[in-house]
DNA sequence: GCCAACGTTGGC
DNA sequence: GCCAACGTTGGC
């Protein structure tokens, strides 16, 4: 099957570009949105993805990693001491997934929302839709591209 | 820190 | 199954 592209989301206060450099592969965990959760059901390694930062002062497109495994049980659903522990959930019948991502690079220049809302051709992602607040996003291949050469 | 936009929950 | 209330996200 050909290689689909994704776009993940997070927050550098709780996980930075740079705690994944460090870190070189990653349990992509906590992602509670179903929308989200059937997109993870959808990769498969090898899949290149973005990484994002939002909620900090410039938002947009930091690195880029690739997907290393396909979905399994994400453990914090079963972690009473976690914040996105779900009581619903069981070993048995697993309700939020993940996917281990592995760290590819770090882009010398940030591609920030303000760029990608500018760019007739970028500004179609749904990360610049308003009000988009999908964790995880499929990404076409020609953004995808624009985004890393960029 | 504010607040609009959005997703989820729960009463009916 | 509707929809109001609520909690959360995320840009600014």
């Amino acid at each position: 099957m050909a290689k689909e592209y994704w776009l993940l989301k997070s927050e550098p206060t709780s996980y930075s570009i740079d705690d994944f450099a460090k870190d070189k592969v990653t349990e992509w965990t906590g992602i509670r949105n179903y929308q989200a959760r059937n997109f993870i059901n959808n990769m498969k390694k090898g899949d290149p993805v973005l990484i994002y930062h939002s909620s900090c002062e410039v938002t947009g497109v930091y690195g880029v990693g690739e997907v290393v495994s396909g979905p399994l049980p994400d453990p914090t659903q079963f972690d009473v001491k976690d914040s996105h522990f779900d009581p619903k959930a069981t070993k048995e019948k697993p309700i939020w997934f993940m996917v281990k991502v592995s760290f590819k690079k770090k882009l010398k220049n940030p591609v920030t929302l303000t760029h990608i809302k500018r760019s007739p051709t970028l500004s179609k992602m749904i990360v610049a839709k308003q009000g988009s607040r999908l964790s995880i996003q499929p990404v076409s291949m020609p953004h995808f591209d624009e985004i890393v050469k960029g």
